[in-house]
DNA sequence: ATGTCTGTAGTATACAGA
């Protein structure tokens, strides 16, 4: 089974994109985020060319801003929007905005999240940031084998997941408050398959920014991440980043993380395997 | 790296968010 997750900046402009890349890459099951567009224009726009390859869909949107979906070929259950206690802003007890949706797809429980940007850490958005992560850490079931948390989580987990973390200073998405609040996601028993898979690798990035040639010269950072339970990680079978889908004209300014899975198995299989190191390169 | 792209309002261009 083939598991990705795109932040689409706009499902509405990268349409044609969206579609190719459908067809290419074939996923079963796909979470988006920052679709931008409300409901009724999700399902004017895309319902024909989704019904036609297959997938069910939920799209949870709220105009200009935010939005995410589930599209899956393989099942879509006991859908969900946002999560209990997910926080508004700026008032916590505002309605909360549209970045979280889930569903359960072939026996996982899929969830597309979109984090909050935080734009800088002296900024109310950061505070809005961290609870909002803490508030998601809490909502998780307290098993989390088959799920998987999948989207732009707006963090670098490590200074090895941005080009030159000199260059960041105190800026937002790689401070300990930020990375601290990743760790809580994880201490429920989720992992990031992508550096499960890739150990030591750099430069295995999700996000370039469209200014200076960022992508041309690989200044990016790997903000967007596929958190799994052990039922997942022990059906492994790849987990990369679809660089592809970041060239040539009118990309989104995320590339998709692709991941995936061997067939469930029947029964017990035992623990969770190491998956092999990543080659090293000499010297 | 701060060099662009997106949506909105509204009709040309400015603004906000990322």
């Amino acid at each position: 089974m083939r598991l990705a997750t795109w932040n689409v900046n706009s499902a509405k402009a990268r349409l044609p994109r969206l579609l190719d890349w459908l067809d290419t890459r074939a996923p079963d099951v796909v979470c988006l985020q920052e679709t931008k567009l409300p409901d009724a224009e999700w399902d004017a726009t895309f319902k024909p060319d989704l019904d036609r390859r297959g997938y069910a869909y939920v799209h949870v949107g709220e105009g200009r801003w935010n939005g995410v979906a589930i599209l899956s070929q393989v099942g879509l259950d006991d859908v969900a929007v946002g999560f209990t206690g997910q926080p508004g802003f700026p008032d916590p007890a505002q309605p909360a905005e549209a970045r979280v949706v889930s569903a359960t797809c072939a026996g996982l429980r899929v969830w597309s999240i979109y984090v909050p940007n935080g734009r800088t850490p002296d900024d109310p958005h950061f505070v809005y940031k961290l609870a909002w992560l803490k508030a998601l850490a809490g909502a998780l079931p307290a098993d989390v084998a088959d799920t998987v948390v999948c989207g732009d989580m707006n963090i670098a987990p490590a200074d090895v997941d941005v080009w030159d973390i000199r260059k960041f200073g105190s800026s937002t998405h790689v401070t300990p408050q930020e990375r601290a609040a990743l760790g809580g996601l994880e201490a429920t028993g989720l992992a990031d398959v992508v550096r499960l898979r890739w150990p030591d690798t750099p430069h295995v990035f999700t996000y370039w920014d469209y200014r200076a040639g960022a992508f041309h010269q690989d200044l990016g950072m790997r903000i967007d991440l596929v958190l799994a339970g052990s039922g997942v990680q022990r059906r492994l079978a790849a987990a990369w980043v679809d660089r592809q889908a970041r060239k040539g004209s009118g990309p989104s300014d995320h590339a998709p993380v692709m991941v995936d899975l061997d067939e469930a198995p029947d029964g017990d299989i035992g623990p969770v395997v190491p998956p092999p190191s990543a080659p090293r390169r000499p010297g």
